[in-house]
DNA sequence: GTGGCTCTGTGCGCTAAGCCACTAAGTTAT
DNA sequence: ATAACTTAGTGGCTTAGCGCACAGAGCCAC
């Protein structure tokens, strides 16, 4: 990781602790690779670690027997993995794997719990972004439910955008049908609507997001809900000026 | 409330304190009438009370601008309202409607975080049961999204029916399928079927349950993944026993 | 009673999305 | 280079659920 891109890439949830707590955290974390289609963990098991993604990111995902699965959330450097451990609790709530490849901080599920009773900080904010996770998922399992494919699909795709730090980045149609919880060709059609837009291009499994602003509109509301409720609780999740500088210059 | 009915009706959460902090506990509650259809909290909104449903119980909703409200959980006397104050916070994370008119304990807000810090246990389970919420909300996202309205339907009717202790409750087809977030015809058409079968029956806004076990069956798998996932944490919500002779008895 | 209200039953046309199946276009491996 | 695989595009048919609209039926108030 060169020097630059340091203060870009890091974990905001990370960055809300005190000097000193982030010390002491990250003196228990390792950095390591998420690799896409990686699982994390399994609903109602046992797991060991936890991640703050940095320039990775995760998929939250629920599956009922004899169904597709459906995404209730997305963790990328805004949030963590397994922040259900604020409340004691060492089982997944639910499946969990990588979505898009990157990089992300892992800690020992022990050594946080340790490090939980000295740092009020951290537990004040392990807090806050499980409220956040909460109203995600209850947005997320209405959106699911009432809004249509075109407009959930556009959501889809700015939250995996802001999560990705880069334009460009690897998402089947295939993928994103299991996320969203319909067929492959469903997400064909709805795709091929935004690509004949020129909001988004694709091919093969890498997608580029091309027009940014038009995709807000073609989304639902959720999307900024989404935005709002975490700003309410933790702040800027990326300061904007980082934000649109990775927008205008994407993959170099 | 008769002698003989306080040892049935009460809050299982509160129940598995220890004697000491039962008391502590006790002594900041009032017992407070649930009247059907009151707003008990808004999201993004503080609240002033918690609430150990007794023999009531409360819905929690969603609702999406354009579209009908769609229910999240349901907290009857195995569950509380407000639980996010675990967390710290003091806002709602979404609306709640009483949905069965009943009894509950309340708490002022500021008297149970200053518990909190006194009472190890209560804080334990809070958590516990906040958990068991989000699995609830990811389950019944997933449900409403792939399980078709019969099968919800049935699954509705059982969850309300284990937290009225009663056979028969109010439940007009208008109020379902607000619930379900579907047409009130469909909803219709789903519980004429059901009373066809004499698994239900219902007049006016009164259903009554006649056969809870094929009821269990019409249901889908949602039902008991609800169950189990309580269970696991927090042990049987209402002892069987209990709920056999409620379910016999019904209504005198 | 009579009128008004709430709750339930039913029908009709429409649409998003389901299932299934096949083709075509790239990519990777041998 | 050819085969095998992955990804994307397309079409036909089916269906759950929607919106709308209206009719009947029980209940309450005056």
């Amino acid at each position: 990781m060169s020097v630059s891109t340091v203060p870009l890439i890091t974990n905001h949830l990370v960055n809300l602790l005190s000097e000193k707590e982030r010390v002491l955290l990250l003196q228990h974390c390792d950095v390591v690779e998420l690799e896409f289609g990686t699982l994390l963990c399994e609903p109602q098991q046992r797991y060991r670690y936890l991640y703050f993604p940095l320039s990775g990111f995760i998929s939250l995902v629920t599956k009922l027997a004899g169904h597709k699965p459906l995404e209730m959330g997305l963790i990328g450097n805004e949030g963590m993995l397994g922040v259900t451990l604020a409340l004691g609790i060492t089982t997944a709530p639910m499946q969990a794997v990588v979505q898009g490849k990157g990089t992300a901080w892992r800690i020992d599920i022990a050594a946080l719990q340790q490090l939980l009773h000295d740092c009020p900080q951290l537990q004040h904010i392990l807090q806050q972004y499980l409220f956040v996770l909460m109203a995600q998922l209850s947005q997320s399992a209405a959106c699911a439910h009432f809004h249509e494919l075109d407009y959930r699909l556009a959501r889809w795709l700015l939250m995996s955008h802001d999560r990705a730090h880069s334009n460009d980045f690897h998402l089947t149609h295939q993928f994103l049908a299991d996320m969203l919880g319909v067929r492959r060709s469903g997400v064909t059609v709805a795709a091929g609507i935004l690509q004949q837009k020129q909001y988004i291009s694709y091919s093969r499994g890498m997608i580029s997001i091309l027009d940014r602003t038009a995709l807000k509109h073609a989304a639902c509301e959720c999307y900024q809900v989404g935005i709002d409720n975490y700003r309410r609780l933790l702040g800027e999740p990326i300061p904007d000026t980082a934000k649109r500088l990775l927008a205008e210059q994407g993959t170099p």
